[in-house]
DNA sequence: CCGTGACTGAAATTCAAGTTTCAAATGTTC
DNA sequence: GAACATTTGAAACTTGAATTTCAGTCACGG
């Protein structure tokens, strides 16, 4: 950050930004842009690093923006005076709100609009990418390589799931025998689980996916397999209590705003344990997928 | 700095998420992920502020953030402590930087290892992005609107799909089983096709997930219910030439840089779908869920 | 050159945000 | 139910950021 004058507005030959004429409801760039002409120094230096970093003023102090723009306290404080805000505290909030989308400004505008397709899709999409982001915020490199790991060395590999956790399950459970085989989808249509129960081993892996609302067989079934010794992976949403016992617990955004839970982020997340399983399957998994290959051609599954 | 004893963690309950060791190189969120679990309610209230807005945090006052998520200025204060974190001012001060790629504290944490993940991570983001947004960009309210009324009109809804589609098909068919009933799912375990096909209405309507590698199943189904005069819903990805036949075709992206296709962009829609049928269901779909719950309470299945 | 106004930042001061304390409420265990 | 632990937020307290003051410097006009 310079602070010196990178902004190269000549002075006199700028038209002033037109007003709204209420300054409550302009943004702190164009009071700025207004002003620009006739700061000092000082607060000039300070008017360019804001000018430069618009969205990021809000996130700092005004102590801090003084020293990262080499001026002092008191020129930025003169400078939001000169602004027509009360307190650095005021612009610092207004800033925000612009931001935020959350000024009152803009909340009377989305009113008008709330109903249009357009911003329900973009909703929608920043629901999802913001779950995908907050999922992957929180996978370890090393646990994830630990998950790999079982998996691939697992003796059997056991997919667990009910409603919705069930589908996730099988989905990991398609992507996983394309390089390697003894994987089992749980429960099976129209079976009890007692008898898979009682065949768990401390050298498969329990892979639980146990997004809300889980019924009580989800932890009953881990519980099981944890007094067998049987390694666990429990693939869940933030509002699992503990890691119930599992070896290790990786947690899925799944919250939004409907009434429904979203799975983007726990397909996101299972899709990019599938790739890194493949990988380390290596010169094996690479047999198992030609061998496949041979077998579609020999049932004529792809026409 | 004496903390307040009757806030600690309870040593022996907890089993921590994974332990990366170094508190200053995880990310708040990541923080708040790994202690979620033991949160008592007032500090959980004020996580989960932070976890739904977690690029904002910087820019709000702990004073603010208390107001906001319904809790006191002291419980923000504590669960900025559990996360290890010195002060308020510090934490806020982390996750502005984080926000910020270069960010020292960031750089220096930064190993070759640990550089590899987070941009494979970041890479793998994208590209869900990129997915997810192209998707939607396909996607025109007429016809969604249309379709939604199909399925919400429909006498039976048949939900079709084979392979990773059949898992797709089969979270759809859950979503929209919360809201009207005669929805099914082909193919049954067991079971052959042709039954299935004889029955197939006019005033049914058949939804094709067919993602690649489609099978020719697929196309025949399609077929003969066109033939029948079925409205068909074809979801599938772009390599599908023209709707084949069907009345409406969505075309989700699922194409990335890895062996496997990747479906968040699937998962997505499907929601964005089920969304909008609950909203379409009005109050048979409120009666419905509200009957499903009942029967929850008298099959006890939630315990 | 002198007088005046503007600019400037360090230092003094103010103030409110953040932290800690405390006692009441709630939760847990026996 | 009793004993103990935990949680909680209002109030008291602390702290440091923001604001104001002050004196030195600079620029400009007569």
């Amino acid at each position: 950050m310079t602070g010196n004058n990178r902004t190269s507005i000549p002075p006199g030959n700028r038209r002033p930004v037109q007003g709204k004429g209420n300054p409550g409801t302009r943004s702190l760039q164009a009071r700025i842009q207004e002003h620009y002409a006739v700061l000092p120094g000082s607060e000039r230096k300070v008017a360019d690093l804001i000018l430069d970093f618009p969205g990021e003023v809000a996130a700092y102090s005004a102590t801090e923006l003084a020293g990262l723009a080499g001026a002092s306290k008191a020129a930025v404080t003169r400078l939001i005076r000169r602004l027509d805000y009360a307190s650095f505290e005021e612009a610092r909030r207004a800033a925000r709100d612009a931001q935020t989308w959350g000024s009152p400004v803009y909340l009377l505008s989305k009113d008008a609009d709330r109903g249009a397709f357009d911003t329900r899709v973009q909703k929608h999409i920043e629901q999802d990418m913001r779950n995908i982001t907050r999922t992957f915020d929180g996978i370890e490199e090393d646990t994830l390589e630990k998950i790999v790991d079982a998996i691939i060395g697992a003796r059997r590999v056991w997919l667990f799931g009910y409603r919705n956790s069930h589908y996730l399950a099988g989905y990991l459970r398609w992507q996983l025998i394309q390089v390697r085989g003894d994987v089992h989808l749980l429960p099976a249509p129209g079976e009890t689980l007692a008898e898979y129960m009682t065949e768990l081993r401390s050298d498969d892996l329990l892979v639980v996916l146990g997004f809300r609302r889980r019924i009580p067989d989800v932890k009953r079934a881990m519980d099981i397999a944890g007094d067998a010794g049987v390694p666990v992976l429990f693939i869940t949403d933030p509002t699992a209590r503990q890691g119930s016992g599992a070896t290790w617990t990786v947690r899925c955004e799944v919250r939004g705003e409907d009434l429904f839970d979203r799975y983007s982020a726990p397909m996101s997340f299972l899709h990019f344990l599938s790739v890194a399983v493949v990988a380390r399957a290596g010169a094996a998994g690479r047999r198992r997928l030609a061998l496949i290959e041979d077998r579609h051609e020999d049932l004529d599954a792809f026409g």
